[in-house]
DNA sequence: AAGATCATGTAAATCGTTACATGATTGT
DNA sequence: ACAATCATGTAACGATTTACATGATCTT
């Protein structure tokens, strides 16, 4: 099985939901909205945007200018729309993700439990700004998205990174106290 | 910034809980004890192993036999464990992770409720065998582990795992109840 | 005898990130 | 004027995965 990218897709998609955009405005868009879960940087926008335009996906538009540098605004064609909605309608892949401070922990018993202590910590507080900025997207989303279907599907998206934090900070209570209980009963032996 | 892979350490972690295994054992370990959040490949695994040879962080001891084929054992050297406890010092590098499911999610208003009802339905399959998986790997750590040190930390990053699917199970069981009236609202429009 | 699994490794492909390079436009 | 940010791209690097290659040992 080849191992097939999907940041093409993850591109049309936000063409899909911003028609005629640049490849700075497709960054800027997936920056303040797809930023939790999908991330593209420009090394990667700029010549999947040019392939696509070859397999006819996307349809170029280029703002002429007096200048050298131009804008170049790309919208899918009636064929890329459709390549989108066959990769939506495709199961997904099961990733097999890394966890750095899960195998820090899992190696937990090399160190003395104060860096562990720390690393839960750390975590705890970079959950919570996370929260936080969940909370904020939430609110202006509800008051700036108008189309129902939409804000719909982003709101179930948002709620899964709020429920992933929310559900992280409980497990990082539980492991700190613990951490707490085993500290003192070290301190008898 | 240097990219600095991590799979060294992972396997120099390895190497603190089980001495003396071979590569082949470190895969072996990994897929039943880590496999949820860390992986290697025997790609990776065995010229890993030969550069921490060189660099002194493992010895390595073989196994002399007639034939052609023969073991390789390794060990941490004192190095190796210094290295691996700096390192598990070193607060963790937050990752900016990939999420398939979510990103389609997120461009779902392209295609019908019901591929996404799905794909939801397909997550929530893969999360009940994972729940199911863990209840096991937690019943047999609480009656084989006998180090109190090592069962604490192992228990934490189960927990940890745990707590994920417990709470993505009810994410799902939100998003499909909403897909429901979502689509329930749409005939009558 | 055959199949599973033990066991080690190399080569090539893929793919994403970082560094590099350049210049225009806008706001203060 | 200067800084920020808009805007587009290439080159090199680093890391991981897949495919390839080989053979031993153990169980039925």
């Amino acid at each position: 099985m080849p191992k097939e990218t999907k940041s093409p897709f993850a591109i049309l998609g936000m063409l899909s939901l911003y028609p005629n955009s640049s490849g700075y405005d497709i960054k800027k868009n997936m920056e303040s909205s797809t930023q939790f879960f999908w991330k593209e940087t420009f090394s990667s926008i700029y010549p999947v945007l040019e392939k696509l335009q070859k397999q006819k996906l996307v349809k170029k538009h280029t703002q002429s200018s007096q200048n050298k540098r131009q804008r170049h605004y790309y919208s899918l064609t009636t064929k890329g729309q459709q390549t989108l909605e066959d990769w939506l309608s495709i199961s997904i892949e099961t990733p097999q993700s890394r966890n750095e401070l899960i195998l820090k922990l899992f190696f937990g018993e090399n160190v003395d439990p104060e860096i562990n202590k720390k690393h839960l910590e750390e975590f705890q507080n970079m959950l919570m700004d996370k929260a936080k900025i969940y909370s904020e997207i939430k609110k202006e989303i509800e008051t700036t998205i108008n189309d129902k279907k939409r804000l719909f599907y982003w709101l179930i998206t948002l709620d899964y990174g709020m429920m992933q934090v929310q559900s992280a900070l409980e497990w990082c209570k539980r492991a700190l106290a613990n951490i707490e209980i085993l500290t003192k009963a070290q301190q008898f032996t």
